[in-house]
RNA sequence: GGAGACUUGUCCGAGUGGUUGAAGGAGCACGCCUGGAAAGUGUGUAUACGGGAAACUGUAUCAAGGGUUCGAAUCCCUUAGUCUCCGCCA
């Protein structure tokens, strides 16, 4: 969440910048400045009394030893009236603090100077391409037909266990799904990335932190029972891994990275963007992850974006990085860049990464900091998919597609154990 | 799942109602000592939110939350976690 410091020191620049966000309730930044001076005047009055009880208690204590006791008595009635002051001023100064931490949650993450306006993806900014899309043979199909033709994934199948997008990969498949998983893997801890198998569950803090909830609880599954929620990306666990840490300078930057299966609810989708694995409840991802420090998060940014465009690069895959617009971007997020892959058989692009810098807004939820010569700041925290598997299948398979068969891009083939599928 | 023990600062560890934010030790930082280092020695060493130009100072925090009390690390309740034994089990 934002800083409170932040709104007080540059309510207007805030203002500017969450409408840049399209975010709709500005008036909520002039409203919790507002609620926030009451706060720290309740808050004052609530230390004054606190202080003066302290210090009559103290004394209580002093008079008792010395066998004083009705001097103590008479403090004793003394501290009951301060009581009665205290009471209605703890009270009040409960609600003001929950009233400042529910609409300070609702504001969105400043959208960084970089941020192109607009409202949809059209009104993203196209910032490269790279690759060139391929030219498919006559008799070329989408994966989800070459899918069932090589026998690599069953959707009905998947759908008679579970439910739709939760598909079986079955033989070849299964085994191009570990691959990638392998060589994504071994292509981020080469870079420095430390790998991590978090868990696939996690508790409501958590959650709370990276910034899923208190809004979009509705995106992931929640294991009601025991208040548990199933990870709709590996960042949640693995950025938590650091929640409540105090870092030392010399630990920055930590640099993670983290295979696991992705959960997410996605209700209300539906039609071709639905169809075989353009988008899935279940589907597998890699992540890296980095707290850095503050000064260095836009050079960290641009660090993994130059990685993510070399992997997909590597798969030989046509792509463009694209700049989100104010108005496509996440919640949290400062500046993101979205990867986005040419399926050459459904002929459009497809999204395969998102990375981001969301400077300090995660890390102040999670009170992520390091100390810098005694003072103690927060750290800025980003994330990127390194890669999410489902649509770079897809990809793979429709555009490396001939009439002899797929053929898998060199990169790929030793893990595989062959040069086509 | 059942029974019991436990959870104190960066770490170890003392502390069962009254100047305890917390003894003692280790670690770390700086200084002294040394030709240099070790040893020795002195000082310092939590976080958050307030007040103050500053020095400094108030409040809160001894797993978390609540309660009793003039006063709680210390007593009571709830929750979480750790360990031991039993049960179950990949």
């Amino acid at each position: 969440m934002l800083q409170l410091a932040t709104l007080r020191n540059d309510t207007e620049a805030v203002k500017e910048r969450l409408g840049v966000k399209n975010f709709k309730e500005i008036e909520l930044v002039d409203e919790i400045i507002a609620l926030d001076d009451n706060r720290k005047a309740l808050n004052f009055q609530y230390d004054e009394t606190k202080a003066k009880i302290n210090a009559a208690s103290k004394e209580i204590g002093q008079l008792m030893a010395k066998g004083q006791k009705e001097e103590a008595a008479a403090r004793k009635n003394e501290v009951e009236g301060f009581k009665q002051t205290l009471a209605p001023i703890e009270e009040g100064l409960a609600v003001a603090e929950k009233r400042v931490a529910e609409l300070l949650v609702r504001l969105p993450n400043l959208p960084s100077p970089l941020v192109p306006r607009g409202k949809t993806p059209e009104d993203n900014e196209e910032v490269r391409t790279g690759g060139s899309k391929p030219q498919l043979h006559a008799g070329a199909v989408p994966h989800w037909d070459l899918a069932k033709k090589y026998d690599l994934i069953d959707f009905e199948l998947g759908n008679k266990i579970t439910g739709s997008g939760f598909p079986v990969y079955k033989g070849k498949g299964a085994k191009l799904q570990r691959a990638l998983i392998q060589y994504f893997l071994d292509y981020n801890t080469a870079a420095g990335y430390t790998e991590y198998m978090p868990p696939h569950m996690v508790n409501e803090a958590s959650a709370y932190g990276t910034g899923q909830l208190p809004d979009k609880e509705g995106q992931m599954y929640h294991v009601t029972e025991d208040n548990l929620y199933l990870i709709p990306t590996a960042e949640v666990p693995v950025t938590n891994i650091y929640r409540d840490v105090i870092l030392k300078e010399a630990e920055l930057p930590v640099k993670m990275t983290a295979y696991t299966p992705c959960f997410r609810r996605e209700a209300g989708s539906y039609g071709k963007d639905v169809r075989g694995l353009n988008r899935l409840h279940q589907f597998d991802k890699v992540e890296i992850v980095q707290l850095v420090h503050p000064d260095k998060s836009y050079e960290a940014l641009e660090d993994m974006v130059a990685h993510v465009e070399k992997l997909i690069q590597s798969l030989e895959l046509p792509y463009r990085v694209l700049r989100l617009c104010g108005g496509d971007m996440s919640f949290t997020s400062a500046l993101t860049y979205d990867f986005e892959v040419w399926s050459a058989a459904q002929e459009r692009w497809l999204e395969v990464s998102s990375v981001s810098n969301f400077e300090a807004y995660q890390t102040h939820r999670m009170k992520i900091r390091f100390k810098d010569e005694g003072k103690t700041q927060l750290v800025h925290s980003l994330n990127g998919s390194s890669l999410a598997l489902p649509r770079i299948l897809a990809c793979l398979l429709e555009n490396h597609q001939t009439e002899n068969g797929i053929v898998l891009p060199k990169s790929l083939q030793g893990y595989f154990g062959s040069e086509m599928i």
